[in-house]
RNA sequence: GGGCGGGUAGCUCAGUUGGGAGAGCAUCGGCCUUACAAGCCGAGGGUCACAGGUUCAAGUCCUGUUCCGCCUACCA
């Protein structure tokens, strides 16, 4: 016995803190770029928001990446795990302005500069919180280098970047309507909205001709906007209007006199045929107004409030002004119905607030020439997508992709690197401050105060962390990444964005796969949000159950084109899984008190060449499903392994042998068995539960360092006779069938666990026989038996119940204690079970066409079935009979 | 309006080129067997949403229906 009793359960709780610190001490995450020979593999984070804490969004999302990583470096690549967060430019804007309210103050009572500051000092106070929360998960990032959009490095990249495409001309400034929060005090871009069907109501208003009696009637889901019509429009081939007496309406309450306007964007179908033209305030109208030349009456200002050109309603909230002008219309004998209609409503993705489409000067890129190429690098399999049906949803939003507006009226971002002369108002775009015109040698210049789209910064992430523009080492080493984790709420966003930034300045794609993983959900299906309340914190769940436990439930649920509902449950069911192989390893250490470097093979036995050839299978088999992101594969494989190989068959297998105190080879052969079989397994586990492994592993006797520079179980290490054993296989299939079938009896007869029992086996192959005289001490162990003999002729014992088991008829002799009606059920039910699967054996069989077209190697396989299945029913039919005749 | 994904055991879900319906949890029965009761040994349980089609053969491919979820969209 050895010395390295360890506890009797799992507790997690010191174990990961104590491993975590000392991987980031022996610097155990850091890549190397200089370094020429390894392969590389890298991947950066997506970066989460500063402000953030960690969901299941994020847990799934770096849990996945890091097996990756882990399971990499652990195969001998040089990798790089690049971190880092982005500065969230309205959401942390949004945050730190909570902070100042709740100290009775603003930013603009602070100013720019001052406001900044502010920014600056909460990140230094709170932006760590996420960072340590995926340490907390067993993020292996290499956080030396852990980057910030708002870097200054990063700025760089950003400004050169934004100069670049200003003077390619692919960015543009213009008035366009854009989508406008009023509360956040910006404009947005076009994916920046959430739209949310809400239960409105159409308004019918007339506007009465200029000349002559009637009028038009229009209907809109926005009465409000009316106060900044400039025209009415209607189809040119609405028969409805084609003898209209007027050219003009005169607008209600604003008393305005309007022109009617025909342009064939109008639908006839809908309302009255008549549409109220708003240019200021609906992006339709604000071509049509284009197109006609139409006046632009902007009527809701930037702050949600009515302008002066909103005549008597100026000042009104904008919702208000809704009220206050139905109600005139009322006075006016004016509105014509109202009904009730659901339409879809622009919200602010930060604030939740209501958009309105609102007449802005803007910075627009130019996306179209940049999409090209990023669809293009997706066709020509440069890239690519997995699952492959992302790909689709990629190129149809690629395909009409529209101009992303860049600029946002924040403080807290990068501010845009345009310059504005006062003298002759000639915009300069630079790296740096230009210290005169370029056009009138005017020194007097002012930078536009907008800044950027968070975005936008993060479109260069898997350029700008490894040091463009400068040409560094890193990028030469890990551009291209090889591959981007991520889920699909954000493949346009960023995945979409980093493509065509990375292809447009770096010539090459970003990453060479994209992994799109789903959505965690809760129990229902539905999407975590805390307004539902229905959050599972993934810290308190690492608190509950531990790390280790709860990656590998989310790897185990991490099935390709499924969104993942989370139960806790499941992630219970997984602990149980660290704890089995915690006591797995508590057992063999109560055995192991050195290491086995080398196994003697001609001292092991069956099941000891049995369970490395299983470990060889599983070790193929976890490389093949992570080499095609099949997580949940490469876990179920790893469980079934560990469970209910090594700890269901081998480990009870053995135990005879350790328990028995004298020294022998075989002894000694079986325990480096042992010893390199738990070697290898928890190397094999590392990548999906990092801290348990660790710990394991310096419990381990022979083991230097950390398990992450363990060498990777493979098929080269141990050429000889590492690989997969057919015949050990094969035997121990008969061995633990018959041990199955023993143990099938006695649980259906409900006979003692702890009554041993005598059994005959029969079977008319020799090899099986031998097979079983020969391993007749793993029969006896396992089935807890007192005798077995082993015979060919085929001659029915008395009192016995049988099982078989293919060519094996076993029996399990029970003088005086076989309850005779039990066992007759019990072979009623068997052959039943047999009948039924027989018959659509059989109906196969006699199908002509199935015999004629069906593949040679199909047919074979149905007649071996069918065989076997009529042997198996004759035999316990004839015991049947038998056992009947005896009672009788 | 367009698109995508899904409906498989009581629950949560696997099921890769079409050829034996699976896992975990839950349930039932038996076990405190010297690693683990967070355990061990057994057992039961499914017309693979519905209707057609292709095929010798369909959970898997095609068509339609229905229910659920998501993404996307400038019809007032």
């Amino acid at each position: 016995m050895s010395s390295h009793l360890i506890e009797k359960g799992y507790e997690p709780h010191d174990v990961e803190k104590r491993w975590y610190d000392f991987w980031e001490t022996e610097r155990l995450f850091a890549a190397d770029e200089n370094k020429d020979d390894d392969p590389c593999y890298s991947i950066v984070i997506p970066p989460p928001n500063v402000t953030g804490v960690l969901h299941m969004g994020h847990a799934l999302n770096n849990t996945l990446q890091d097996i990756l990583c882990r399971y990499r470096r652990l195969r001998g690549d040089n990798v790089l795990w690049m971190p880092g967060t982005d500065h969230a430019g309205i959401a942390t804007q949004n945050v730190v302005e909570k902070h100042l309210a709740q100290e009775g103050t603003d930013r603009y009572q602070l100013g720019r500069e001052k406001f900044i500051e502010a920014v600056w000092e909460w990140r230094s106070e709170y932006g760590s919180a996420i960072i340590n929360q995926l340490k907390r998960l067993g993020a292996s990032c290499d956080w030396e280098r852990e980057r910030f959009t708002m870097d200054e490095g990063l700025s760089r990249a950003v400004r050169k970047v934004f100069v670049k495409l200003y003077h390619e001309n692919l960015i543009y400034r213009g008035s366009y309507i854009v989508n406008w929060c009023h509360r956040c005090y910006t404009a947005l871009a076009d994916l920046e909205v959430d739209h949310e069907e809400h239960d409105g109501h159409l308004y019918y208003i007339r506007y009465p001709f200029a000349e002559g009696d009637g009028g038009l009637v229009v209907a809109t889901t926005r009465p409000e906007t009316m106060l900044g019509d400039t025209a009415v429009a209607i189809n040119p081939g609405d028969e409805r209007y084609f003898d209209l007496d007027s050219s003009h309406v005169i607008l209600p309450l604003m008393n305005r006199k309007m022109p009617i306007i025909k342009d064939k964007y109008v639908d006839m179908s809908f309302g009255t045929g008549a549409l109220k033209i708003t240019p200021a305030h609906d992006p339709n109208d604000f071509d049509i107004g284009n197109r006609h030349n139409l006046e632009r009456v902007k009527v809701i200002g930037d702050d949600g409030v009515m302008t002066p050109e909103a005549g008597k309603f100026k000042g009104l909230d904008r919702f208000d002004c809704r009220e206050a002008v139905i109600n005139g219309l009322k006075e006016e004998h004016l509105l014509e119905k109202i009904e009730p209609y659901k339409h879809n409503v622009g919200h602010c993705y930060r604030c939740k607030s209501v958009l309105e489409p609102n007449l802005s000067k803007q910075w627009f890129v130019k996306a179209k020439p940049l999409a090209k190429k990023a669809i293009d690098a997706v066709k020509n399999a440069e890239t690519r997508i997995i699952p492959e049906t992302w790909t689709k949803t990629y190129f149809d939003w690629m395909d009409n992709i529209r101009d992303w507006c860049i600029s946002r009226q924040i403080w807290w971002g990068h501010q845009i690197p345009a310059w504005t002369c006062e003298a002759c108002q000639e915009i300069v775009v630079a790296m740096d401050a230009p210290e005169r015109c370029d056009a009138c040698e005017g020194r007097r210049l002012v930078q536009e105060t907008d800044v950027l789209d968070t975005w936008f910064s993060s479109a260069l992430w898997p350029f700008s962390t490894m040091g463009w523009p400068d040409e560094t080492p890193a990028l030469k080493r890990f551009y291209p990444t090889s591959v981007l984790v991520t889920g699909f709420d954000i493949l346009f966003f960023w995945v979409a964005r980093m493509m065509m930034m990375g292809i447009h300045f770096m010539g090459d794609v970003p990453f060479k796969d994209v992994y799109v993983h789903a959505l965690v959900r809760d129990e229902e299906g539905k999407k975590m949000s805390k307004s539902m309340g229905n959050v599972i914190d993934p810290m308190s769940v690492i608190e509950q159950y531990g790390t280790d436990a709860f990656r590998f439930t989310l790897a185990a649920f991490a099935a390709q084109g499924r969104d993942v509902k989370m139960s806790e449950k499941r992630i219970e069911g997984y602990r149980h899984f660290v704890n089995k192989l915690w006591n797995a390893t508590r057992f063999s250490l109560m055995h192991i008190d050195k290491a086995y470097e080398r196994i003697d093979h001609d001292q092991i036995s069956l099941v000891d060449r049995w369970i490395l050839s299983r470990l060889y299978r599983v070790t193929e088999k976890v490389s093949e499903d992570l080499g095609s992101y099949r997580f949940n594969d490469a876990v179920a494989a790893l469980y079934k392994f560990v469970w209910h190989e090594f700890c269901d068959w081998y480990l009870e297998a053995i135990k005879p042998l350790l328990y028995d105190k004298t020294e022998s080879l075989r002894k000694e052969a079986t325990l480096s068995v042992l010893w390199r079989v738990l070697r290898d397994t928890i190397i094999l586990l590392h990548p999906f539960i990092p801290f348990v492994t660790e710990e394991i592993w310096h419990r381990l006797p022979g083991t230097e360092g950390s398990i992450m520079q363990a060498v990777y179980p493979s098929g080269t290490r141990d050429a000889a006779r590492w690989e997969i054993d057919a015949e050990a296989e094969s035997k121990m299939n008969i061995i633990m069938g018959v041990i199955s079938g023993i143990r099938n009896v006695r649980g259906e007869m409900n006979i003692s666990p702890s009554m041993p029992l005598v059994v005959l086996v029969q079977s008319d192959v020799e090899s099986t026989r031998e097979t079983i005289v020969e391993y007749q001490d793993i029969i006896i162990n396992l089935a807890r038996l007192s005798s077995i003999s082993i015979e060919k002729t085929e001659k029915r014992p008395k009192s016995a119940a049988t099982a078989v088991v293919d060519d094996t008829t076993i029996f399990v002799l029970l003088e005086g204690i076989i309850d005779v009606e039990k066992e007759i059920q019990r072979l009623e039910k068997e052959i039943k079970k047999l009948t039924n699967e027989l018959a659509s054996v059989a109906k196969k069989l006699s199908n002509e066409d199935f015999l004629g077209k069906a593949p040679a190697q199909v047919v074979q396989k149905v007649k071996e079935k069918h065989g076997a299945l009529m042997e198996k029913q004759e035999r316990l039919q004839s015991n049947l009979d038998k056992i009947m005749a005896f009672e009788a």
